[in-house]
This record gives structure tokens, C-alpha cells and sequence, in this order.
DNA sequence: TGTCAACACGAAAACGTTTGCGGTTCTTCG
DNA sequence: CGAAGAACCGCAAACGTTTTCGTGTTGACA
């Protein structure tokens, strides 16, 4: 086993001074031809290669992001964190990544230790629990110290950082036209409570919808799941609610989700209550991940674009980390375009 | 935006040194009573945490894991990385993690970049590239520079290191066994080429398992899946493999595929060809994900415990690192253990 | 009053880099 | 032949820690 080579050693075995070393692999003219080709040769033979964590303290740069997201197992995250592992490679930058687990708790935890030097900057999707509790203070303080976030997906809207989001409020509005267009009457939403951001804005998105089609809105309709915490992990008790609220409203014929596993639920549901997908009942989701592609029918939905996100999310990070301390410019929030993907569970546009 | 603290910024302001600060923080016995509480209060006033990066350099260890894998959108990827991080966390490590995206260049980049002081170990499963062309100069370089590695699931057997697997033979003899159990006679397998180690096992165990009972092997029934990159990508090519493979062996009442992806896929070739699942023709899948559990029908499918063998890995690999130099304990290979979870794609057993 | 231990703290080195500045030596020109 | 200027290289500081060792001040005790 042989020790990692530093400049100490170099010069060492070459008799000369570290800082001669480390000049001569820049390549500054202030070291003559001859030592560098010397000093050279010995670092290539003996692979050398700089100690990041050395060059991190001098520098007080990590070139690495930090991304912290409230789970891993789901796959709307994981295009997005390919998306910022593509963005960030090419630039130079390495992720780390922190689970939330949707816990306010562990999201402060997470940090607060990555916040230590670790990392230059954030992007993060805030926790379910965050949401609802509504303390932001963590977010806040590392802003304060100088560390930027970037915000996806769940953002915050008083914030002071860049944002990456798709229109959920008009891409829901167009999934739910599309429904009405294709002959729906009575179209249904299965949506999160109110305080995650992204279930509140493709509610709205419905409700715009029905408006623009002087449609009446049927409060009983409209259902908002439950589920404080990981969706896979209670499945029995999001079947519950879903199979509860399409048997009170045997009238639906379409349903608008605000996520793949709600609506892939829903299918299971509704074949179990003997209706045809999509004869009597269309489904369209939202966030287009492998349970979509692979569902029976396969799903029409509206595809978020995940890995573009994620690598617009690195792009305004990396570009404000570069920036020049002073160039104080202001917060961007940027816009994803959305796709509906049409698949089997609506009909054919003509 | 304030500055974060140093010990040096405590230091001047409460006019001691840098090193008293440092032990005051540390309960040190050398400090006195008065000025320990003076300086803590300090600290907590101005919530001071020690920079991460010095103590790194300083004490020549990252308390980071290095995660390497083929491709994080994919749901046995994420929950190993999910279990590693559980793990981890709860031993003060951070993971950072590099996407091979089944290529070896970029394997050999991230296994670089990272060498390079920014982690103390590894925990990675092989690209699928890296396995054809059989270049493992980078794993061994690694090693040989006293950087440990974990490997789970696609493992190298002549590798100097500990490894995190699944009995894949006697586990695919199961459930082969199984499938030879509820009736079937013709059973076919869906597998990779034999230079993925996950494929040519469980291929090995399905053919243990005809052995065991009696039965002759068809060798038109085995379909070594031709993919060499990442798997989402290619869907089309997947699905012409499969249904040709079908179609030429009209007489298959059982399949047994060595992921999920292929037994959906199979499920969907099948349905296209008018077979009913499981009356027509049983399957059981490999690696137990959300396709498997939201597929129509529900797959049955054995599952490798990705969450479990995660924390395996790290638990090996933080062992590992927080040993005294010289005990040079033999590397282990431990074998976590599978479990069949039967869905609605076999016959249900008595 | 002199001695010694206990106590409280500071100086400095070390981890591995980069870089401004200062110091030699050698060339070259007046 | 003397001096100016290249050309080449080393010193030391800095990034933020921890830790060893040393030092000065006290107090107790003989």
C-alpha cells in the first residue's frame, strides 16, 4: 500500500522546496524548464494528484453542492438529482446528498452539518413536515451566513434564493381541459393537503379549469389525501381514502391526480369497483416516473421534466457560487415546460 | 450576512488565545471554570460549529462515504443508498454519491476525483461497461492506495475487499422451484449476458433447479437480454427481445426474469400476445420495486432487501475505517438475506 | 522565606495547499 | 570591470483546527 504522494514528498525527493513543487505543476514561469520537467515527471510517475480537502480550506471553497431532498425511493427526485449530478460533473462539482425523510427534524440536521464547510450551497426540496409546521428558521440562517439554496419543486415563496419550478397551476389547468375536452362531466382531484404548495397550485389549476368550462364545483369531488410522511410506506391507508371517495361519488368519470402513485392507486381502486380505464373512467397523473410507463394502462400524465430541474437547479447554483461577491444579483425563479404525455388512459385525441 | 465564527474570531474578542478557545470547547480540564463558561457562552451566542473542511485536513479523515453507483433512477439503487445513508447519519458519516451511468470512463472519473482526500471509503456496485471489458485497474489502484471498498450486488470475485450480495443461485432455484411447484412445465428465463455476475448467478440457480427436478433444458428458453447501457433508455429494443423470445416459444407457461423491468415487460409482451397472467403463464420477477408492487397484476417477486444491504455495506465499510491500522482483519462477504413475496402473478400456494 | 506542585493559559507545529515577496546566481551591457 | 536586470528558487503566511509542550502565576507547606 502506498501513501498518497503530497508536495511535501516531492520536494523531498527532489531537493527542493514545496513551493517550487507546487509552481512547477502549475506551470509558473517563475520555475525554470528544467525543474519542471523534473517535477513533473516524478508527480506523474508517483500519480500525484492535489488533496481537495487542503485545497478546500485555502481556497474556502468545496466544489461540492449539497442537495437535500425528502426521499430518495421516488422517482421525480432521482431524475432530478441525475439532473444536478450531469450539470455539476461538467462544471467541476461533486453532490452530497442528505435525506429528509420528510422530517423537519432530520432536515435541520442535515443542514446544519453539511452547512459546516462541507458544501458551498443547497438545493433542496422542503419536507412535508416543514411545510406544516411552517418553521423556516434553518432555512433562514444558512441564508444568513452566505450559503445560497436553491429551491425546487416544494418551494417557499418568501425566500430569498433561486427557485425551480414547473406551472402547476396552468399545466393542471390543461390536464383538466384535456379531460373535458375528451367528454368528462364529472371530474374528480386527488390532491395533498393544502400546505404542501404543489398539491395547493394544481388544485387551483383544477378549479381554473372548471371555471373557464362553467363547470360547477362538487366540493365532494375534491379529496385531499392524508399522509404526513413517505407515501410508500402506507399504501393500505391511501387505498382506504381513495377507494372511500370514489365509492361516495360513483358519478366520476375522470380523475385528475396530483401525483403517479395516487393515480396508479386510483386505477387499482376503481378496476377493483369494476369500472374500465379508461372507458369509464379517465385518469390523468402528474410527475411522469417508471409507475406511469409501466402501469396497466399505461398512464397518461403530465411528465415535470425532472432531470431538466435538476440541472437548472445546478446551473443557478453553480452561477451564483461563481459570481464575484459583489455582483449581488437578484433571486431568479425559474420555469419548467411541462408535457402531457398522452398514454391508455384517456382517449385518443382525434 | 454574518461571517461564520472561528476559533480565531472568539479568540480576539474574548482576548485569549486560539487554543484556549479550543479547549474551553472541549471541556478541556486545562481550562478554568470561568473563562470555559465565558467562551461557550460565546460560542452559543454566536453558534459556532468548527469548520468540517479544517478538521478533515487536520485529522486526515472525511466522516464521507463515497457511493458508486450504475444509476440512481432506479428504485434497488435508491433504497441501498438509502439504507447506506441511514447508517451513515447515525454514525456521523455524510454520503456523497457519483453516477457511473453504467459507463466505465465515468466510473474511473468519480472513483478520481473523489480519491483524492474528499472521502475515506467506497461503497459501489460495478458499472455494467466496466464488467464487459474487464478493466478493473482503477478499483485496485484505489485500493492499493489504502482506500477501502465495499461492493454489493454486482460484486468481482478477485477483489480485495468486502462485499454485500444475495445467495442468487439458491435464491433463484427457489423461485424457479416454486414456479415448478404451482404446476408449470415450461419455464423460461429473462436474463442479462453472463458478464453481469446478478445474471449469470441466477441464471446458474434457475438451471439448478430444472436439474433438481428432472427436467431438460431448453435452451431456446433462456433469453440473455442484449443491454449494455442503462435500461429505461432502450424500452422499445427491450420489448422486440422479449417478444420475439415469446413468440418463438409458444409453449412457455412460466417466466422467471432476473429484474423487474424485464418481468413487466414480459407481462406487457404477453398480454399483447392474448395470454392471461398468472392462468397462461406464471411469473416471478427479481428485485422487489414500485413497478413490481403497483403492476398489473401485482408481481410476484423476490425481494433483495436494498435497504438492508445498504446499511450492511456501510456498517462494513465504517468498521472498517474506525480500525487501528494494523488490524488487518480478512475481508468479509456477507450474504443478506431474500425473501419471495408472493403477489398475484404465480398460483396461489396451498 | 524558599520550594514545589497545581493550575491556567499561550506558543507553535501539524494537516496539504497556494502565492507574494525576497534573495541568489548568472548573464549582459555600458 | 561593475552594475543592472533576468532567471530561478525558497521563506513564510494563510486557510481553521487540535494538541503537545512550555511558561508564568498562584498557593501551600516546611
Amino acid at each position: 500500500m502506498k501513501q498518497k504522494p503530497t508536495l511535501k514528498l516531492i520536494a523531498k525527493e527532489l531537493d527542493v522546496s514545496v513551493s517550487t513543487v507546487s509552481k512547477a505543476l502549475r506551470d509558473s514561469k517563475e520555475i525554470g524548464k528544467e525543474t519542471k520537467e523534473k517535477v513533473k515527471a516524478f508527480a506523474k510517475l508517483y500519480n500525484y494528484r492535489p488533496n481537495n480537502i487542503a485545497l478546500s480550506l485555502k481556497n474556502r471553497k468545496t466544489q461540492t453542492l449539497g442537495v437535500i431532498i425528502p426521499e430518495i425511493v421516488h422517482h421525480f427526485f432521482t431524475t432530478v438529482i441525475s439532473g444536478i449530478e450531469s450539470y455539476a460533473n461538467e462544471h467541476g462539482y461533486n453532490v452530497i446528498v442528505g435525506l429528509s425523510n420528510e422530517s423537519f427534524k432530520k432536515e435541520v440536521i442535515n443542514l446544519d452539518t453539511l452547512a459546516n464547510g462541507s458544501i458551498d450551497g443547497f438545493i433542496m426540496s422542503v419536507a412535508k413536515e416543514t411545510l406544516s409546521i411552517g418553521d423556516y428558521h434553518h432555512l433562514h440562517e444558512t441564508i444568513d451566513q452566505g450559503i445560497p439554496i436553491v429551491m425546487f419543486d416544494r418551494v417557499l415563496d418568501n425566500m430569498d434564493c433561486d427557485k425551480v419550478i414547473v406551472d402547476d397551476v396552468r399545466t393542471s389547468q390543461q390536464a383538466v381541459q384535456k379531460l373535458i375536452g375528451n367528454g368528462s362531466k364529472n371530474i374528480g382531484i386527488i390532491s395533498t393537503k393544502d400546505y404542501v404548495s404543489v398539491g395547493r397550485l394544481r388544485t387551483e389549476g383544477y378549479l381554473k379549469a372548471l371555471e373557464k368550462n362553467q363547470k360547477d364545483v362538487n366540493l365532494s369531488y375534491i379529496l385531499k389525501i392524508h399522509d404526513e410522511f413517505s407515501s410508500e410506506d402506507n399504501l393500505e391507508a391511501l387505498e382506504d381514502q381513495i377507494s372511500d371517495f370514489l365509492s361516495k361519488n360513483k358519478d366520476l368519470d375522470a380523475i385528475f391526480a396530483v401525483n403517479e402513485l395516487y393515480a396508479v392507486t386510483a386505477m387499482k381502486v376503481a378496476r377493483k369497483l369494476g369500472l374500465d380505464i379508461p372507458h369509464d373512467m379517465q385518469v390523468i397523473g402528474f410527475t411522469d416516473g417508471v409507475l406511469s410507463k409501466h402501469a396497466y394502462p399505461p398512464l397518461t400524465t403530465v411528465s415535470q421534466n425532472g432531470f431538466e430541474m435538476g440541472r437548472t437547479a445546478a446551473r443557478l447554483l453553480i452561477n451564483r457560487l461563481e459570481k464575484d461577491r459583489e455582483e449581488i444579483e437578484r433571486f431568479e425563479t425559474v420555469i419548467v415546460d411541462t408535457d402531457i404525455i398522452e398514454r391508455e388512459t384517456t382517449h385518443k385525441s382525434k
